[in-house]
DNA sequence: CATGTTACTTACTAAAAGGTGCATACTTGT
DNA sequence: ACAAGTATGCACCTTTTAGTAAGTAACATG
């Protein structure tokens, strides 16, 4: 009766297992409105702060920063203070954060090929 | 200069678009605290509403409905009820529920694979 | 005739997440 | 002297999300 992971939601240890499941696990990380963003943007180049804000259409000081300490201190973007003045600051995915987009794929396929009918029970969620 | 995302994300159209990526769109669709759970255990069977409470341990009864009813809108789960006393109601995956389950495959596995890491660093964050 | 079973509902509360706006320090261009 | 650009910090507020605890319907059983 060892099926996966039901046995181990099932479990009194349930305490001591941080994550109930792999999937639970890495939504700690992505979790967070603009993380998927940020991850797909530094996925394709490095980027400096300001260019990175520009990307992100909408993000604001507070989040994006609050973003990319959690995912620096998840170990899935490298920071690189030039200390120079005016400040400068470059962001990038690490190995490991490369492994992350990389799992992301299929997901992300997944919803570009679905988001019509994504969009449509959307609004149906909406307007109930 | 039409490199996949980034003009989707710099248009004028962005009130338009109503994801910026697939992993947006997707992310609409999981998004929830239990709702990663629920796809995990009815991807392996159908389950009646009692069984899959028990199975999603911690859950209310009012997220694990409220969940399971946004998952039906979107398509992704099915509901059966048998119209019986007292009250029979069977949850399973749809044909797109099921592709959903496939596409979060390799999160998954990516998460199994690092929840050291991944939990790690959460104690490092919750710590702060 | 009370009790249990099962899938829900509802009203209220608490917590988490996100947004806004202002401030900083220093330099370059006007 | 002054505005603009740079990467952040902070205080406050609103919105969203989740939790708690109680209740409901309908019948079957003791």
């Amino acid at each position: 009766m060892h099926l996966l992971v039901s046995n181990m939601a099932n479990s009194k240890e349930i305490e001591i297992q941080p994550f109930i499941c792999g999937l639970d696990a890495a939504l700690r990380v992505i979790g967070g409105k603009w993380k998927p963003l940020i991850l797909f943007f530094l996925a394709k180049e490095p980027r400096r702060y300001g260019e990175l804000k520009r990307c992100v259409r909408g993000v604001s000081d507070k989040m994006l920063i609050q973003h990319l300490k959690e995912l620096e201190v998840d170990g899935v973007v490298l920071r690189t203070d030039y200390q120079e003045i005016p400040p400068r600051v470059l962001y990038e995915l690490s190995p490991f954060g490369f492994s992350l987009a990389d799992a992301l794929g299929s997901l992300c396929r997944w919803g570009e090929e679905n988001e019509d009918v994504i969009a449509k029970n959307l609004k149906a969620k909406s307007d109930a």
